[in-house]
This record gives C-alpha cells, structure tokens and sequence, in this order.
DNA sequence: TTCAAGATTTCCT
DNA sequence: GGAAATCTTGAAA
C-alpha cells in the first residue's frame, strides 16, 4: 500500500488495517499474514504510548519519522513488537500490531517459534502470531527492521488490493492490552479486533464497533 | 549511580 | 496462578 493509506490518525488506521495482509521478506524466505488485531496509540497526550508528553529516545525515533514505516522495539529484555506509524512527519502516533492470522510461510513460522517452544510436533497454528511477540518471531522482525519503509521494496510491507476480511461488519473494540498504569487513557477502546477469529491474542473483553 | 517497571511469553507448580 | 527471561527508560538517590 502506498504513503497516503498511512497518513491519518491511528484510529482510523488500526481500523481499516484489520483484514489486510502483512508480508515479510526476511533471511531469503517470504511469510504473510492477515491482521486481525491492532491497537492505536495516539501519541504525546496518550499516556499508554511510548511517546507519551513528547519523549523522544533512540528507541522510539521512528515513530516520530513519516507515516509507512515500522516502528519495531525491543521491550521484557527479549521480545521484538511491530508498530505501523501514522499521521503526519513529526506527529508520533502508531498502530500496534497485535495477531495475524497467518497464511503463506506457515512451515518457516513453525521452525523460527519452535526454537523457543520446544515441543514442535504439538505446535498450534494459532501460537505462531497470536500475540505481537509472536508474530516478530514468526515473520522473522527485530530490531534491524526498525525504521524500514512499507512502501517500498524492503522487507516489509502492506499487500494492496483486496481486503481479505472474513469478518466484515463484525469488527470489535475495547481497551487496550498491558496499559494498567495509563491511568484514564488504559479505559479508550483502542484496540480493534476481528470478531471470533481464533488468532486473536486473548479473549476480548471487546464490545461491537458501533 | 541505582532501581523499578514495562504496548510479553513461556514454563513450572 | 506465578516467576523468569533481562533490554530500555525515567525517576529516585
């Protein structure tokens, strides 16, 4: 997908993303899946974001770049988590992202999570990216990805064309996950998911869009 | 200079 | 249900 899809409040972006495809090209191999839940993060006065009252850090430089360009961080001292950054340049918001349901790759997603989950042969198709830890080590995303541009040929990007959304017009929301200490903002219905599809991180405490 | 907590996941009890 | 894994950051000392 192209810049101008990007550029909007992370709202709406997290919204609308849901549904589209995510690829990877990383280590010579191809995987994708469908996003089937975000969060938004919506910047200097949202106390949940990294970006909270205007910090700017080497980690979170890239949230405050141009829109269309992941925000990956390193966060518990071992897991990689993947941010889509939205807005206008200078304006640091992003969308988290939180599950895909994955569809091309599934045996090289297999062999990247079996090397932390032991037990292969019992590996499920809904541990490989449910969960934004998860779907790095599956797609093979870390640090070395931060900053990349999704529009064009890197090794990340938003498939254009169809949205692939089994779940159209059952969209969920409600507030979102590990956010306790943000006070009124960890109350906003921030995180979006499609509804009843397996790949969702955690059972949803999520009410219909409206 | 230290320390506690975090946009998490796994493994053990 | 709870602890461990141990990088990054901001606040306390």
């Amino acid at each position: 997908l192209h810049r101008p899809f990007f550029a909007r409040d992370a709202r709406s972006l997290a919204i609308d993303l849901i549904g589209r495809r995510l690829h990877s090209s990383t280590q010579g191999v191809n995987t994708a899946g469908v996003i089937v839940e975000t969060e938004a993060y919506l910047g200097v006065i949202d106390r949940a974001a990294h970006t909270f009252g205007g910090r700017r850090t080497p980690r979170n430089a890239s949230m405050w770049g141009p829109p269309g360009h992941a925000y990956v961080y390193f966060t518990y001292g071992l897991h990689h988590c993947v941010n889509i950054v939205a807005g206008s340049p200078g304006e640091p918001v992003a969308v988290l992202i939180r599950a895909l349901e994955p569809v091309e790759g599934l045996d090289v997603m297999r062999r990247r999570r079996s090397v932390r989950l032991r037990r292969a042969g019992s590996l499920a198709d809904t541990l490989l990216c449910s969960g934004p830890a998860r779907l790095c080590e599956a797609l093979g995303i870390d640090r070395s990805l931060d900053g990349v541009d999704l529009c064009g040929q890197g090794p990340l990007w938003i498939e254009a064309g169809g949205v692939d959304r089994p779940c159209a017009g059952s969209l969920r929301r409600g507030p979102r996950v590990g956010v306790g200490y943000a006070g009124a903002w960890a109350q906003e219905p921030l995180r979006f998911a499609a509804s009843g599809n397996p790949h969702v991180s955690r059972p949803p405490p999520l009410q219909p869009l409206a």
